[in-house]
DNA sequence: TTTAACTTTCAAAATTTCATGAAAGTTTAT
DNA sequence: ATAAACTTTCATGAAATTTTGAAAGTTAAA
């Protein structure tokens, strides 16, 4: 296989395991383009390579930068913007991590917090089924709100050795 | 807040996170509403508490039974099928866990594993970026599978145990 | 074997999500 | 101040996904 070929599967790739975690298909396809792109390109180059329009394009830029995967550079002299990617996997999945836990995790811990507080007749079995299964889940999402916190924290290397110390 | 109303806002909820994460809205629903159901429920049942149609509750309930998150039951004597969702939450997250791997992580090794094999010009910075970035995600994807495979093997406590040592 | 209860399928409709491109906006150079 | 280079917005349409419901299929009792 030859490197264009081998580029066009990793966008591929990066792009469908992209969609199959809510995020969209362009959006995780750009940030694969500019993760093995040595320089950081422009607007038009991304439209060019990946066959995406213009609006496209600028929104989808704009979502890697607030998910702080990708960011801007000037070049002096010049009036375009050029794009990069943080090559660090670890910072991308740090990253990826803090992202979805502010969106997506903070938010389903304070409803379950809230729905832990109901009060019911503890002989009424929809009540004590409701109870049970909402404050297990509350205890699983704060373990692995707490999961997250460390690994944000961490260094890789930290983290990994932690995590495979449960082989041992 | 009454009872009723936390149900709505539990299975709203959970319908919102799991769509989030690529997993369909109802789905989610239905196997929120059986996780605060004491007993089992109809077909007929799950319709009309979420208002959704036969074929949909069909195909739901199908798709959650292939995910390993819902059984069926038949009662004594009635024709009827009855659905109930293990309520443990850990093995719901390992039963999760588990399909996703199987269906997206197990996919991307193998073909990163392909792509790392790509040879080219160690000259070439743009094959340089995209072997250094595709082996370095390889890794990372290697990580997380052999943290999953150890999860899926533990025992519940085993496994927070030692998720709570790296927080010493 | 017939019937009725119940389940499954699937083409069409509804909804949701995503992409387009022209127009509006912004910035910099002259 | 004007023009040119470049970026952003957003109404509209296209595409993908989800839902519906009626018809077909299945099963078990009579």
């Amino acid at each position: 296989m030859q490197l264009p070929e081998a580029k066009g599967k990793f966008i591929e790739a990066w792009g469908k395991l992209g969609s199959e975690w809510g995020i969209n298909r362009t959006m995780a396809q750009v940030h694969a383009l500019l993760l093995v792109s040595p320089a950081a390109l422009t607007t038009e180059e991304i439209m060019e390579e990946l066959k995406i329009s213009r609006g496209n394009a600028n929104m989808t830029l704009r979502d890697l930068i607030n998910w702080g995967l990708v960011e801007k550079q000037h070049k002096a002299g010049e009036r375009k913007e050029y794009f990069f990617a943080d090559k660090d996997t670890w910072n991308i999945a740090r990253q990826v991590a803090k992202e979805r836990r502010k969106r997506e995790l903070d938010p389903i811990i304070k409803i379950l917090d809230e729905l832990s507080k109901v009060e019911g007749d503890s002989k009424d079995e929809a009540f004590k089924t409701f109870n049970k299964s909402v404050t297990d889940i509350n205890k699983l999402a704060k373990n692995v709100d707490k999961t997250l916190e460390t690994m944000l924290k961490a260094e890789e290397n930290w983290f990994w050795k932690s995590i495979f110390k449960m082989f041992k």
